[in-house]
DNA sequence: TTTCTTTCTTAACATACATCAATGCGCAAC
DNA sequence: GTTGCGCATTGATGTATGTTAAGAAAGAAA
Protein backbone atom coordinates (compact mmCIF):
# COMPACT_ATOMS: atom_id res chain seq x y z
CA UNK A 1 0.00 0.00 0.00
CA UNK A 2 1.28 3.33 -0.52
CA UNK A 3 2.13 5.82 1.55
CA UNK A 4 -0.50 8.26 1.33
CA UNK A 5 -0.72 10.97 4.03
CA UNK A 6 -4.81 10.28 4.44
CA UNK A 7 -3.65 7.28 5.80
CA UNK A 8 -1.39 8.89 8.54
CA UNK A 9 -4.96 11.63 8.95
CA UNK A 10 -6.95 8.90 9.43
CA UNK A 11 -5.20 6.21 11.90
CA UNK A 12 -3.96 9.25 13.84
CA UNK A 13 -7.28 9.97 14.96
CA UNK A 14 -9.63 6.94 14.60
CA UNK A 15 -9.55 3.87 16.18
CA UNK A 16 -10.23 0.67 14.86
CA UNK A 17 -9.48 1.82 11.26
CA UNK A 18 -8.18 -1.43 9.77
CA UNK A 19 -5.87 -2.02 6.57
CA UNK A 20 -8.53 -3.86 4.64
CA UNK A 21 -11.09 -0.74 5.15
CA UNK A 22 -8.17 1.48 3.85
CA UNK A 23 -7.55 -0.48 1.16
CA UNK A 24 -11.20 0.46 0.14
CA UNK A 25 -10.85 3.50 0.84
CA UNK A 26 -8.41 4.21 -2.00
CA UNK A 27 -9.49 1.95 -4.19
CA UNK A 28 -12.85 4.18 -4.33
CA UNK A 29 -10.73 6.88 -4.24
CA UNK A 30 -8.91 8.90 -7.40
CA UNK A 31 -5.21 10.82 -7.11
CA UNK A 32 -5.17 13.78 -9.17
CA UNK A 33 -2.44 15.95 -9.79
CA UNK A 34 -2.61 20.03 -10.84
CA UNK A 35 -0.64 22.42 -11.55
CA UNK A 36 -0.48 25.70 -10.11
CA UNK A 37 -3.07 27.52 -10.87
CA UNK A 38 -5.47 25.21 -12.33
CA UNK A 39 -8.99 25.13 -10.35
CA UNK A 40 -10.46 21.93 -8.99
CA UNK A 41 -13.72 23.84 -8.97
CA UNK A 42 -15.28 26.88 -10.58
CA UNK A 43 -18.76 28.92 -9.83
CA UNK A 44 -21.92 27.30 -11.31
CA UNK A 45 -20.15 23.70 -10.94
CA UNK A 46 -21.43 21.08 -8.54
CA UNK A 47 -18.46 19.71 -6.16
CA UNK A 48 -19.08 16.25 -5.96
CA UNK A 49 -15.78 15.47 -3.80
CA UNK A 50 -14.06 16.08 -0.93
CA UNK A 51 -10.19 17.13 -1.81
CA UNK A 52 -7.38 15.88 0.96
CA UNK A 53 -4.27 17.85 -0.31
CA UNK A 54 -1.41 15.04 -0.56
CA UNK A 55 0.82 17.62 -1.90
CA UNK A 56 0.66 21.39 -2.76
CA UNK A 57 -1.82 24.04 -1.29
CA UNK A 58 -5.40 24.88 -2.22
CA UNK A 59 -7.44 28.01 -1.69
CA UNK A 60 -11.01 28.29 -1.73
CA UNK A 61 -12.18 31.85 -2.96
CA UNK A 62 -15.20 34.14 -3.85
CA UNK A 63 -15.11 37.04 -6.34
CA UNK A 64 -17.74 39.43 -5.09
CA UNK A 65 -20.07 41.71 -7.87
CA UNK A 66 -17.59 44.47 -7.09
CA UNK A 67 -14.99 41.96 -9.24
CA UNK A 68 -12.85 41.28 -5.84
CA UNK A 69 -11.84 38.06 -4.64
CA UNK A 70 -12.25 36.80 -1.14
CA UNK A 71 -10.36 33.99 0.28
CA UNK A 72 -12.26 31.37 1.93
CA UNK A 73 -9.53 29.09 3.15
CA UNK A 74 -6.13 28.04 2.11
CA UNK A 75 -5.65 24.01 2.25
CA UNK A 76 -1.99 22.84 2.54
CA UNK A 77 -0.69 19.18 2.91
CA UNK A 78 -2.19 16.99 4.84
CA UNK A 79 -5.82 19.08 5.11
CA UNK A 80 -8.64 18.43 3.79
CA UNK A 81 -10.91 21.08 1.80
CA UNK A 82 -14.26 20.46 0.37
CA UNK A 83 -17.07 22.84 -0.54
CA UNK A 84 -19.59 21.71 2.29
CA UNK A 85 -22.47 23.91 0.97
CA UNK A 86 -22.55 22.24 -2.44
CA UNK A 87 -21.52 18.61 -1.39
CA UNK A 88 -23.96 18.80 0.94
CA UNK A 89 -26.57 20.34 -0.26
CA UNK A 90 -26.23 19.30 -3.54
CA UNK A 91 -25.96 23.13 -4.98
CA UNK A 92 -24.01 24.24 -7.36
CA UNK A 93 -20.91 25.79 -6.15
CA UNK A 94 -20.00 29.57 -5.35
CA UNK A 95 -16.37 29.21 -5.03
CA UNK A 96 -13.34 28.66 -6.81
CA UNK A 97 -11.12 26.25 -5.42
CA UNK A 98 -7.54 26.84 -7.41
CA UNK A 99 -4.14 24.75 -6.74
CA UNK A 100 -1.89 27.48 -5.77
CA UNK A 101 1.21 25.39 -6.28
CA UNK A 102 1.68 21.83 -8.34
CA UNK A 103 -0.46 19.96 -6.34
CA UNK A 104 -0.87 16.13 -5.21
CA UNK A 105 -4.88 15.66 -4.45
CA UNK A 106 -7.14 12.40 -3.29
CA UNK A 107 -10.88 12.91 -4.47
CA UNK A 108 -13.24 11.37 -2.26
CA UNK A 109 -16.61 10.81 -3.26
CA UNK A 110 -18.75 11.82 -0.20
CA UNK A 111 -20.69 8.26 0.00
CA UNK A 112 -17.30 6.56 0.53
CA UNK A 113 -17.02 8.91 3.59
CA UNK A 114 -20.44 7.91 4.42
CA UNK A 115 -19.95 4.25 4.25
CA UNK A 116 -17.09 4.64 6.24
CA UNK A 117 -18.73 6.32 9.42
CA UNK A 118 -22.16 3.92 9.19
CA UNK A 119 -19.42 1.17 9.70
CA UNK A 120 -17.26 2.58 12.24
CA UNK A 121 -18.63 4.44 15.09
CA UNK A 122 -14.93 5.98 16.19
CA UNK A 123 -14.67 7.65 12.42
CA UNK A 124 -18.27 9.15 12.97
CA UNK A 125 -17.17 10.78 16.29
CA UNK A 126 -14.39 12.18 14.07
CA UNK A 127 -16.43 13.28 11.31
CA UNK A 128 -18.35 15.10 14.16
CA UNK A 129 -15.21 16.25 15.43
CA UNK A 130 -14.43 17.96 11.82
CA UNK A 131 -17.46 19.75 12.25
CA UNK A 132 -17.93 21.51 15.31
CA UNK A 133 -13.65 22.44 15.39
CA UNK A 134 -14.98 24.22 11.53
CA UNK A 135 -17.52 25.71 13.37
CA UNK A 136 -15.56 26.79 16.32
CA UNK A 137 -13.12 28.57 13.33
CA UNK A 138 -15.63 30.64 11.17
CA UNK A 139 -16.90 31.81 14.61
CA UNK A 140 -13.32 32.93 15.77
CA UNK A 141 -13.19 34.02 12.10
CA UNK A 142 -16.73 36.47 12.14
CA UNK A 143 -15.09 37.68 15.87
CA UNK A 144 -11.53 38.80 14.53
CA UNK A 145 -13.41 40.75 11.56
CA UNK A 146 -16.13 42.29 13.49
CA UNK A 147 -13.86 43.44 16.00
CA UNK A 148 -9.81 43.62 15.09
CA UNK A 149 -8.01 45.81 13.41
CA UNK A 150 -6.33 44.88 9.85
CA UNK A 151 -3.13 44.64 11.94
CA UNK A 152 -4.36 42.51 14.51
CA UNK A 153 -5.74 40.38 11.87
CA UNK A 154 -2.95 39.93 10.17
CA UNK A 155 -0.51 39.04 13.74
CA UNK A 156 -2.96 36.47 14.15
CA UNK A 157 -2.55 35.28 10.68
CA UNK A 158 0.88 35.07 10.77
CA UNK A 159 0.59 33.18 14.67
CA UNK A 160 -1.61 30.73 13.23
CA UNK A 161 -0.42 30.37 9.74
CA UNK A 162 3.23 30.75 10.03
CA UNK A 163 3.63 28.08 7.20
CA UNK A 164 0.88 28.89 4.90
CA UNK A 165 2.47 32.90 5.33
CA UNK A 166 5.47 31.93 3.16
CA UNK A 167 4.06 30.25 0.58
CA UNK A 168 1.24 32.48 -1.14
CA UNK A 169 1.50 35.85 -2.14
CA UNK A 170 0.54 38.48 0.15
CA UNK A 171 -2.22 39.51 -2.66
CA UNK A 172 -3.93 36.44 -1.39
CA UNK A 173 -3.34 37.11 2.16
CA UNK A 174 -4.72 40.43 2.27
CA UNK A 175 -7.60 38.87 0.48
CA UNK A 176 -7.94 36.70 3.00
CA UNK A 177 -7.62 39.34 5.77
CA UNK A 178 -10.37 41.62 3.92
CA UNK A 179 -8.01 44.70 3.16
CA UNK A 180 -6.36 45.91 -0.10
CA UNK A 181 -3.03 44.43 -0.59
CA UNK A 182 -1.90 48.39 0.03
CA UNK A 183 -3.12 48.24 3.25
CA UNK A 184 -1.50 45.17 3.93
CA UNK A 185 1.68 46.41 2.98
CA UNK A 186 1.17 49.20 4.97
CA UNK A 187 0.62 47.24 7.91
CA UNK A 188 4.04 45.32 7.23
CA UNK A 189 5.93 48.33 6.77
CA UNK A 190 4.41 50.17 10.52
CA UNK A 191 5.30 46.88 12.07
CA UNK A 192 8.82 46.40 10.37
CA UNK A 193 9.37 50.06 12.15
CA UNK A 194 7.76 49.20 15.23
CA UNK A 195 10.23 45.90 16.03
CA UNK A 196 13.43 47.55 15.19
CA UNK B 1 -47.73 15.37 26.88
CA UNK B 2 -47.64 19.24 26.95
CA UNK B 3 -47.36 21.24 23.89
CA UNK B 4 -43.83 22.21 23.22
CA UNK B 5 -42.72 24.08 20.22
CA UNK B 6 -39.52 21.30 20.36
CA UNK B 7 -41.70 18.97 19.56
CA UNK B 8 -43.10 20.16 16.53
CA UNK B 9 -39.07 21.28 15.91
CA UNK B 10 -38.49 17.10 15.91
CA UNK B 11 -41.42 15.81 14.24
CA UNK B 12 -41.59 17.67 11.92
CA UNK B 13 -37.69 17.20 10.92
CA UNK B 14 -37.05 13.50 12.16
CA UNK B 15 -39.16 10.66 11.02
CA UNK B 16 -39.86 7.89 13.08
CA UNK B 17 -39.85 9.65 16.49
CA UNK B 18 -42.34 8.25 18.77
CA UNK B 19 -44.31 9.43 21.12
CA UNK B 20 -42.11 7.43 23.78
CA UNK B 21 -38.81 9.04 23.04
CA UNK B 22 -40.24 12.43 22.87
CA UNK B 23 -41.59 11.83 26.53
CA UNK B 24 -38.19 10.50 27.59
CA UNK B 25 -36.86 13.48 26.22
CA UNK B 26 -38.55 16.12 28.08
CA UNK B 27 -38.35 14.04 30.98
CA UNK B 28 -34.60 14.87 31.21
CA UNK B 29 -35.07 18.53 30.34
CA UNK B 30 -35.93 21.07 32.80
CA UNK B 31 -37.66 24.06 31.77
CA UNK B 32 -36.55 27.68 32.97
CA UNK B 33 -37.96 30.92 32.61
CA UNK B 34 -35.31 34.01 32.63
CA UNK B 35 -36.23 37.41 32.74
CA UNK B 36 -35.56 40.06 29.86
CA UNK B 37 -31.75 40.95 30.98
CA UNK B 38 -30.82 37.98 32.60
CA UNK B 39 -28.10 35.36 31.64
CA UNK B 40 -27.71 32.23 30.72
CA UNK B 41 -24.34 31.77 30.19
CA UNK B 42 -21.35 34.33 31.29
CA UNK B 43 -17.64 34.23 29.98
CA UNK B 44 -15.63 31.62 31.89
CA UNK B 45 -18.63 29.24 33.01
CA UNK B 46 -19.01 26.16 30.98
CA UNK B 47 -21.51 25.76 29.06
CA UNK B 48 -23.66 22.03 29.73
CA UNK B 49 -26.51 22.12 28.17
CA UNK B 50 -28.24 23.45 24.56
CA UNK B 51 -31.22 25.81 24.93
CA UNK B 52 -34.23 25.42 22.95
CA UNK B 53 -36.14 28.64 23.00
CA UNK B 54 -39.97 27.86 23.72
CA UNK B 55 -40.91 31.81 23.97
CA UNK B 56 -39.08 35.26 24.02
CA UNK B 57 -35.67 36.00 22.73
CA UNK B 58 -31.55 35.14 23.18
CA UNK B 59 -28.80 37.05 21.93
CA UNK B 60 -25.28 35.49 22.23
CA UNK B 61 -22.46 38.09 22.29
CA UNK B 62 -18.75 38.41 23.29
CA UNK B 63 -16.72 41.66 24.49
CA UNK B 64 -13.83 42.02 23.04
CA UNK B 65 -10.78 43.64 25.07
CA UNK B 66 -11.62 47.35 23.77
CA UNK B 67 -14.81 47.01 25.42
CA UNK B 68 -17.33 46.66 22.61
CA UNK B 69 -20.01 44.15 21.89
CA UNK B 70 -20.28 41.98 19.45
CA UNK B 71 -23.67 39.60 19.11
CA UNK B 72 -22.83 36.53 17.56
CA UNK B 73 -26.56 35.76 16.82
CA UNK B 74 -29.93 35.86 17.74
CA UNK B 75 -32.62 33.27 18.82
CA UNK B 76 -36.01 33.76 18.94
CA UNK B 77 -38.88 30.98 19.35
CA UNK B 78 -38.23 27.66 17.52
CA UNK B 79 -34.67 27.93 17.85
CA UNK B 80 -31.37 25.92 19.30
CA UNK B 81 -28.58 28.17 20.57
CA UNK B 82 -25.73 26.30 21.94
CA UNK B 83 -22.14 27.73 22.79
CA UNK B 84 -20.88 24.87 20.23
CA UNK B 85 -17.34 25.48 21.75
CA UNK B 86 -17.98 25.05 25.01
CA UNK B 87 -20.37 22.27 24.79
CA UNK B 88 -18.40 20.14 22.57
CA UNK B 89 -15.01 20.83 23.46
CA UNK B 90 -16.14 21.31 27.57
CA UNK B 91 -14.32 24.40 27.18
CA UNK B 92 -15.27 27.93 29.26
CA UNK B 93 -17.15 30.15 27.14
CA UNK B 94 -16.22 32.81 25.76
CA UNK B 95 -19.28 34.38 25.46
CA UNK B 96 -22.50 35.80 27.22
CA UNK B 97 -26.22 34.17 26.28
CA UNK B 98 -28.75 36.27 27.55
CA UNK B 99 -32.69 36.85 27.48
CA UNK B 100 -33.20 40.04 26.06
CA UNK B 101 -37.36 39.22 26.42
CA UNK B 102 -38.85 37.29 29.12
CA UNK B 103 -38.30 33.97 27.89
CA UNK B 104 -38.84 30.35 28.51
CA UNK B 105 -36.21 28.00 27.58
CA UNK B 106 -35.70 24.34 27.32
CA UNK B 107 -32.65 23.31 28.74
CA UNK B 108 -31.18 20.34 26.83
CA UNK B 109 -27.94 18.21 28.26
CA UNK B 110 -25.79 17.04 25.21
CA UNK B 111 -26.24 13.16 26.49
CA UNK B 112 -29.75 13.38 25.62
CA UNK B 113 -29.07 14.16 22.08
CA UNK B 114 -26.61 11.56 21.91
CA UNK B 115 -29.01 9.09 23.24
CA UNK B 116 -31.63 10.26 20.75
CA UNK B 117 -28.61 10.33 17.88
CA UNK B 118 -27.90 6.33 19.05
CA UNK B 119 -31.07 5.01 18.50
CA UNK B 120 -32.58 6.82 15.52
CA UNK B 121 -30.65 7.59 12.33
CA UNK B 122 -33.27 10.01 11.19
CA UNK B 123 -32.59 12.41 13.98
CA UNK B 124 -28.68 11.81 13.20
CA UNK B 125 -29.12 12.82 9.78
CA UNK B 126 -30.80 15.99 11.41
CA UNK B 127 -28.41 16.96 13.96
CA UNK B 128 -25.63 16.36 10.92
CA UNK B 129 -27.74 18.83 8.94
CA UNK B 130 -28.16 21.47 11.42
CA UNK B 131 -24.14 21.04 11.71
CA UNK B 132 -23.82 21.49 7.89
CA UNK B 133 -26.27 24.60 7.90
CA UNK B 134 -24.55 26.68 10.77
CA UNK B 135 -21.70 26.22 8.71
CA UNK B 136 -23.24 27.74 5.86
CA UNK B 137 -24.28 30.43 7.70
CA UNK B 138 -21.02 31.41 9.55
CA UNK B 139 -19.62 31.45 5.89
CA UNK B 140 -22.04 33.81 4.62
CA UNK B 141 -21.96 35.92 7.57
CA UNK B 142 -17.82 35.92 6.72
CA UNK B 143 -18.45 36.47 3.15
CA UNK B 144 -20.71 39.25 3.70
CA UNK B 145 -18.30 40.86 6.11
CA UNK B 146 -15.24 40.48 4.11
CA UNK B 147 -17.10 42.04 0.48
CA UNK B 148 -19.91 43.99 1.88
CA UNK B 149 -20.67 47.47 2.94
CA UNK B 150 -23.08 48.35 6.05
CA UNK B 151 -25.60 49.25 4.62
CA UNK B 152 -25.57 46.13 2.48
CA UNK B 153 -25.57 44.06 5.26
CA UNK B 154 -28.29 45.84 7.17
CA UNK B 155 -30.60 45.04 3.93
CA UNK B 156 -29.27 41.54 4.30
CA UNK B 157 -30.24 41.90 7.95
CA UNK B 158 -33.70 43.11 7.34
CA UNK B 159 -34.55 40.45 4.57
CA UNK B 160 -33.06 37.44 6.16
CA UNK B 161 -34.39 38.31 9.86
CA UNK B 162 -37.34 41.19 9.34
CA UNK B 163 -38.81 39.62 12.48
CA UNK B 164 -35.96 40.06 15.35
CA UNK B 165 -35.33 43.48 13.51
CA UNK B 166 -38.90 44.69 15.37
CA UNK B 167 -37.79 42.83 18.65
CA UNK B 168 -34.19 44.30 19.48
CA UNK B 169 -32.85 47.42 20.20
CA UNK B 170 -30.79 49.13 17.28
CA UNK B 171 -27.39 49.61 19.23
CA UNK B 172 -27.79 45.41 19.01
CA UNK B 173 -28.60 45.31 15.64
CA UNK B 174 -24.99 47.38 15.24
CA UNK B 175 -22.93 45.14 17.05
CA UNK B 176 -24.59 42.11 14.97
CA UNK B 177 -23.92 44.18 11.64
CA UNK B 178 -20.21 45.39 12.70
CA UNK B 179 -20.78 48.77 12.72
CA UNK B 180 -21.43 51.89 15.39
CA UNK B 181 -25.21 52.41 16.59
CA UNK B 182 -24.77 56.08 15.62
CA UNK B 183 -23.47 54.46 11.61
CA UNK B 184 -26.80 52.20 11.61
CA UNK B 185 -28.81 55.58 12.33
CA UNK B 186 -27.30 57.06 9.84
CA UNK B 187 -27.51 53.85 7.11
CA UNK B 188 -31.47 53.92 8.16
CA UNK B 189 -31.65 57.58 7.37
CA UNK B 190 -29.68 57.52 3.70
CA UNK B 191 -32.07 54.47 3.20
CA UNK B 192 -35.29 55.96 4.12
CA UNK B 193 -34.10 59.38 1.87
CA UNK B 194 -33.79 56.95 -1.20
CA UNK B 195 -36.67 55.09 -1.11
CA UNK B 196 -38.67 58.40 -0.64
C1' DT C 1 22.99 38.37 -19.67
C1' DT C 2 18.48 41.03 -21.09
C1' DT C 3 13.68 41.20 -21.28
C1' DC C 4 9.15 40.46 -19.66
C1' DT C 5 5.82 39.67 -16.01
C1' DT C 6 4.26 39.46 -11.67
C1' DT C 7 4.39 41.04 -7.08
C1' DC C 8 5.45 44.49 -3.71
C1' DT C 9 6.08 49.19 -2.13
C1' DT C 10 5.24 54.04 -1.78
C1' DA C 11 2.85 58.38 -1.95
C1' DA C 12 -1.21 61.53 -2.65
C1' DC C 13 -5.72 61.65 -2.28
C1' DA C 14 -10.67 59.87 -1.38
C1' DT C 15 -14.09 57.76 1.49
C1' DA C 16 -16.51 54.97 4.78
C1' DC C 17 -17.02 54.57 9.18
C1' DA C 18 -15.77 55.70 14.22
C1' DT C 19 -15.70 58.83 17.90
C1' DC C 20 -17.24 62.55 20.68
C1' DA C 21 -20.60 65.51 22.21
C1' DA C 22 -25.02 67.61 22.15
C1' DT C 23 -29.89 67.29 21.54
C1' DG C 24 -34.30 65.12 21.12
C1' DC C 25 -37.72 61.64 21.93
C1' DG C 26 -40.46 58.11 24.20
C1' DC C 27 -41.72 56.03 28.36
C1' DA C 28 -41.84 54.63 33.10
C1' DA C 29 -41.85 56.29 38.02
C1' DC C 30 -43.49 59.39 40.94
C1' DG D 1 -48.40 66.75 35.01
C1' DT D 2 -42.76 66.59 35.92
C1' DT D 3 -38.58 64.20 36.37
C1' DG D 4 -35.30 60.95 34.97
C1' DC D 5 -33.46 57.35 32.05
C1' DG D 6 -32.49 54.68 27.98
C1' DC D 7 -32.25 54.89 23.26
C1' DA D 8 -32.05 57.22 18.69
C1' DT D 9 -30.56 61.10 15.99
C1' DT D 10 -27.50 64.67 14.32
C1' DG D 11 -23.32 67.32 13.43
C1' DA D 12 -18.27 68.12 13.68
C1' DT D 13 -14.18 65.98 13.42
C1' DG D 14 -10.74 62.05 13.34
C1' DT D 15 -8.76 57.85 11.52
C1' DA D 16 -8.21 53.52 9.23
C1' DT D 17 -8.41 51.73 5.14
C1' DG D 18 -9.48 52.04 0.00
C1' DT D 19 -8.13 53.85 -4.56
C1' DT D 20 -5.25 55.35 -8.11
C1' DA D 21 -1.04 55.55 -10.15
C1' DA D 22 3.78 55.14 -10.42
C1' DG D 23 8.04 53.01 -9.66
C1' DA D 24 11.09 49.20 -7.52
C1' DA D 25 12.12 44.31 -6.75
C1' DA D 26 11.94 39.78 -7.67
C1' DG D 27 11.33 35.90 -10.58
C1' DA D 28 10.58 33.54 -14.93
C1' DA D 29 11.60 33.28 -19.74
C1' DA D 30 14.41 33.88 -23.53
Amino acid sequence: MKNFRLTTFLTSNVTGIDNESLNLLFDKCSLKKYKGGEYLIQPDENCQHSFFVEKGLLRQYAIDKKGKEHTIQFAPEGWLMTDRESVFFSEPSKYYIQAIEDSTVLMIEPKVFEALAKENKSFQRFNNRLLQNHIRQLQYRINLLLSATAEERYLDFIKTYPDILLRVPQTMVATYLGIAPESLSRVRKNLANKSS
